[in-house]
DNA sequence: TTGAAAGCGCTACCAT
DNA sequence: ATGGTAGCGCTTTCAA
C-alpha cells in the first residue's frame, strides 16, 4: 500500500492525502478524517526512503561503534545508552543507524556516513584526549554531539559529559579522610578522555594533601575482569599493600573482590573498594540500592540527554551546548563501611 | 556531491559513471579507472535513499529492542550481540536500525517498520514463550531470524539458538555427581524461552535421578544484581540451605557472590555456583579465563552468526534455518573446585 | 479546499 | 561502450 493506491482508492489526489496526513491545515476535516481512517485501516505508512528523498532529511541519527577485533571488548553500558537514545529517537521521529566499525576505518566510515546522505545528526562515543572525530565532523558540517569531552581540542563543540575529575578528586579525598595512605587507581585505557580526567582528579586529592603520587599504584587497562583481577593479586601479595582500590568501572571490579577473598582478607574491614562508573548520579550500595542496576539507568539517563540535544541541534542550529550533568559517585558495598555517610555528604553538595 | 555533479565533472553520462561504480562489465576498464578515481578524489558516495529508492531494496536490517519504562533493564549482552551482527552488517553492505520501543507498542512498530519498508530484514530479540512477534512477521511477510526459539510456536521459522536445556541438565548433573543435594536455581522471567529451557534443564536432570524437584528452591525473576543478592540472602539464612546454586547470568551471580560472602560462606567450599550466560563455548575460569570477557566474545560470535543467516535468507529466500550452535556452559571461578574436570568433560563430549 | 506536475538522486531498461 | 529516460514514492510549489 502506497500513496498512489491510497489515493485511488478515496477518489482523491496524493496531494491531498499527503496534507492530510502531514496536518496540513488547508485539508477540510471530514476529508481529514476520511484519510487518516483510511491510512489506519490499511495499514499505509509512507515510505521512508522516498519521503527522506523528497524532503531531504535523513529522519536518522548515526552512532558509530568502533570495534576492535583484537579485543573484542564492547563497552558494557553502551546498550543502556542506545536504549535512552532510541527512546528519545523514537518520540521524534527519527531512526538510529548504528554502524558497527573496525576501529582502525572509523574516519572512512564517519566520511560515508554524511556523503552518503544517511544521517543528519551524528553522536560520538568514547572521546579520546585531542579526538580527531572532532575536527573531521566539523569539516563535515554534519551536526553532532560527544557524550564526554575531548582534552586539548581547542574548537568548540557540543558536548555532554559528566564531572569526571571533580567525582574521582572526591573519591580520592574521601578514602584518604578515612585514613587511607596508600589507595590503588584502576583506570580506563590512558588515552580515553574519561581515563585522562579521572586519573587527574585522583592526582589532585593527593596533592592537596601534600603526598607523595605513587606511579606504581596507577593503573590503565582495557576494563575487563581480569585487569581487576590480576591487578589486585599482585598488589596484595605485596609488601606494603594498598588498602583501598578506586576502580573506574564494575567490570573489573568483580575481579577486584574476587582477589581480595582470594587474598584472605575482607572487603570493607581490610580493604576498600570504590568503584565510579559511567553514572549520572550519586549512590550508594548499601544493600538497598544495587549497583550495577544504579548504574546502568543513570547511563540510560546519559542516552536520552544526548539524543535530546542533538534533536535540538537539527531542528535549530546554533552555537555549540555545553552541559556538564551531575557528576558520578558510586560507592559499592559496605566496602567503605561508609556508604550512607558518603552518600548523605554527596546530596548536601548537590 | 552527486552523481550528476559527477558526471558532468567527467563529461559522462549518469549512466556510464553509476554502472563505472557499480562494477558493471560493459564499462571500458579506462573509464572505470577515471570514475572511480574522481569519486574518490570528491568524496563521492552514492545517496543511499536515492539508490535504495531506486532498487527496491533498503538494504538495512531492523533491530527491536523493546524496553520497558518501569524496568529500566536492558540485556547488558546485547551490546555484544549487536557489535557481532554489526560486523557482517558492514561487510556486506547492510545498515543496522535499530529500533527502540517500549515493550507494549512492539507489535505496531513491527508493523510500521515494515510497511514503511524501512528494512529488508529482522532480527528478533529475546523471544518468549509462544511468542506473537513470530505470527506478525511471517503475515507481514518480511524475512526474519529468531536468536533464540519459541516453545509452543507450532510454525516453522528460522532460528540460531544454542541447547540451552542441555546445558542445564548437564550443569544440574554435574552438581549432583560433586554430591549436592540442594541445588537452587536463579532463573529469568518465566516467560522468556530461554528461561523455560533452562528450567526444564534442571528439572529433567533431578527426576532422571529420581530426586524431589523443590519449587522452593527455583526462582524466576529478572536478572539483576539484586535478585541474586535477596534470593541467596534469603536462602542461606533457612534451616536447611542449598549447598549450591545455578545462575542464568553473570548479573545475578555477583549479587550471589556478595551473599555468600555476607554468610560467612566460602565459594567453592560451603557452596558452589555455576553460572551459565549466553555463551556459545565451553568455558571454566580457573583464573586464566575471565568469565565476563568469555560470556561477551561468545555473545558477538552469536551475533555473527544470526546476522549472516539473515543476509543469506534475504539473497536467497528458501526454507527456514535451524541451527543449533554448541550449547554453553560457563563455569566461574574455583566455585565448584572442578572446572578444569568440567571443561575437559564437555570438550570430550563435544 | 483540491489537484497537476516537477523534482529528490539514483538505477535499469532501451537505444544507439 | 555509452547515453537518454522512465520510474522508485513521496513532498511541495503552482494553478485552479
Amino acid at each position: 500500500m502506497n500513496l498512489k493506491d491510497l489515493s485511488d482508492l478515496l477518489g482523491l489526489s496524493q496531494t491531498t492525502v499527503s496534507r492530510a496526513l502531514n496536518g496540513y491545515p488547508e485539508v477540510r476535516e471530514s476529508t481529514r478524517q476520511k484519510v487518516m481512517e483510511a491510512a489506519r485501516a490499511h495499514n499505509y505508512a509512507p515510505n521512508t526512503r522516498a519521503k527522506t528523498l523528497a524532503t531531504g532529511k535523513a529522519m536518522t541519527i548515526g552512532h558509530v561503534l568502533p570495534v576492535s577485533k583484537k579485543h573484542e571488548m564492547v563497552n558494557p553500558i553502551f546498550a543502556d545508552f542506545i536504549a535512552g537514545a532510541g527512546e528519545i529517537y523514537s518520540d521524534n521521529g527519527f531512526d538510529l543507524l548504528l554502524s558497527v566499525v573496525d576501529d582502525d576505518s572509523e574516519e572512512a566510515s564517519y566520511r560515508k556516513l554524511v556523503s552518503r546522505g544517511a544521517v543528519d545528526g551524528i553522536i560520538v562515543h568514547g572521546p579520546k584526549v585531542n579526538d580527531s572525530r572532532i575536527a573531521l565532523l566539523r569539516e563535515l558540517g554534519v551536526p553532532f554531539v560527544v557524550h564526554g569531552r575531548s582534552t586539548e581540542i581547542e574548537a568548540d563543540y557540543s558536548w555532554v559529559d559528566v564531572n569526571n575529575t571533580r567525582a574521582f578528586q572526591r573519591v580520592t579525598e574521601f578514602l584518604l579522610d578515612l585514613g587511607h595512605r596508600r589507595i590503588a587507581l584502576l583506570n580506563g585505557l590512558a588515552d580515553m578522555d574519561f581515563a585522562t580526567r579521572r586519573g587527574a582528579g585522583y592526582v589532585a586529592a593527593l596533592e592537596e594533601r601534600g603526598m607523595q603520587v605513587d606511579p606504581a599504584l596507577m593503573f590503565h587497562e582495557e576494563m575487563t575482569e581480569n585487569f581487576g583481577f590480576e591487578i589486585a593479586c599482585s598488589l596484595l601479595a605485596q609488601d606494603n599493600p594498598p588498602t583501598a582500590f578506586v576502580v573506574s568501572s564494575i567490570i573489573p571490579a568483580i575481579g577486584v573482590r574476587r582477589a581480595i577473598s582470594d587474598a584472605g582478607l575482607e572487603m570493607g574491614k581490610d580493604v576498600s573498594v570504590v568503584i565510579h562508573d559511567d553514572a549520572l548520579s550519586y549512590f550508594s550500595n548499601d544493600g538497598d540500592e544495587p549497583a550495577f542496576t544504579a548504574v546502568r539507568s543513570s547511563v540510560r539517563q546519559a542516552g536520552r540527554h544526548v539524543a535530546q540535544a542533538l534533536i535540538n541541534k537539527i531542528a535549530t542550529p546554533g552555537a555549540p551546548v555545553h552541559q556538564e550533568m551531575l557528576e558520578a559517585v558510586l560507592a559499592v558495598g559496605r566496602s567503605t563501611g561508609q556508604a550512607p555517610a558518603l552518600r548523605q555528604a554527596l546530596e548536601q553538595e548537590k
